[in-house]
DNA sequence: AAAATAAATGAATATATGTTCATATGTACA
DNA sequence: TGTACATATGAACATATATTCATTTATTTT
């Protein structure tokens, strides 16, 4: 009998089984755990997290995103789906204007934990 | 004299120049957003997610580190790279094996606060 | 010194992702 | 109803990235 029958395939040998089995039961939720490096993907792109930190200023409008950071409207629109999508933003439209501002608290949050690792901003 | 002097040019009209100024004074240290983009970009992929999520419970080295996911040696080996690089995780070598562990509190923190954000694992 | 083992690394490949361009949609106003 | 404008969307393209395979490096043991 194998040391790795637990596990799935792999070409290494187990050094520490306790410690495996140990930390396998702390783990059993996937599902989590892609939903959580999801949300972490989203935040890991320099036009997004420049949109997140303008919105913790103030709600805005895909025109002036996009007049602020120098960049194509659809560039911005695309990106600003992404982070809808997350439900990172939200948005309401007022005539052909739509503003979009952040969803909730949480993402303040995320971003100043962010922020402190990185040092000042 | 257009309205988009101050900024790069954009395909795009700015609509409320007051909000797009006083934002734009909150975001001058471009260099500070790229490293905020790229800290969530390395949490932001689902083997680094688990690998932070095992080292949150127990220093472990390469060969438990990949049994536990049932995962390539080399995959791992090259994520971990990237986690050292972003001064995430720290090691230690005892004879031929090299143990790696968080490398500060902070980590913790952010991953917690990403939890939050997906609700429970 | 040679063999064995844990880990790291480089190259290759397949896949994912961001931006641009062109176009569509939705709303206001003449 | 037609024009103008703000935003959204689809396709294309270029770039970035994760994994695998093959190999190398570092360390221990015989």
């Amino acid at each position: 009998m194998n040391k790795n029958d637990d596990f799935e395939s792999c070409s290494c040998t187990m050094i520490h089984e306790d410690v495996v089995k140990k930390v396998k039961k702390t783990i059993s939720d996937e599902d989590k755990f892609y939903e959580l490096a999801e949300l972490f993907k989203v935040l890991g792109d320099l036009t997004r997290v420049k949109i997140i930190k303008a919105l913790l200023e103030s709600e805005m409008c895909v025109c002036d995103i996009s007049a602020l950071f120098g960049m194509n409207q659809s560039a911005i629109s695309h990106q600003l789906r992404i982070l809808k999508q997350a439900r990172l933003v939200k948005f309401r439209r007022e005539g052909k204007v739509v503003y979009y501002s952040l969803d909730d608290d949480h993402v303040r949050q995320l971003v100043d934990c962010g922020i402190m690792h990185v040092r000042e901003i």
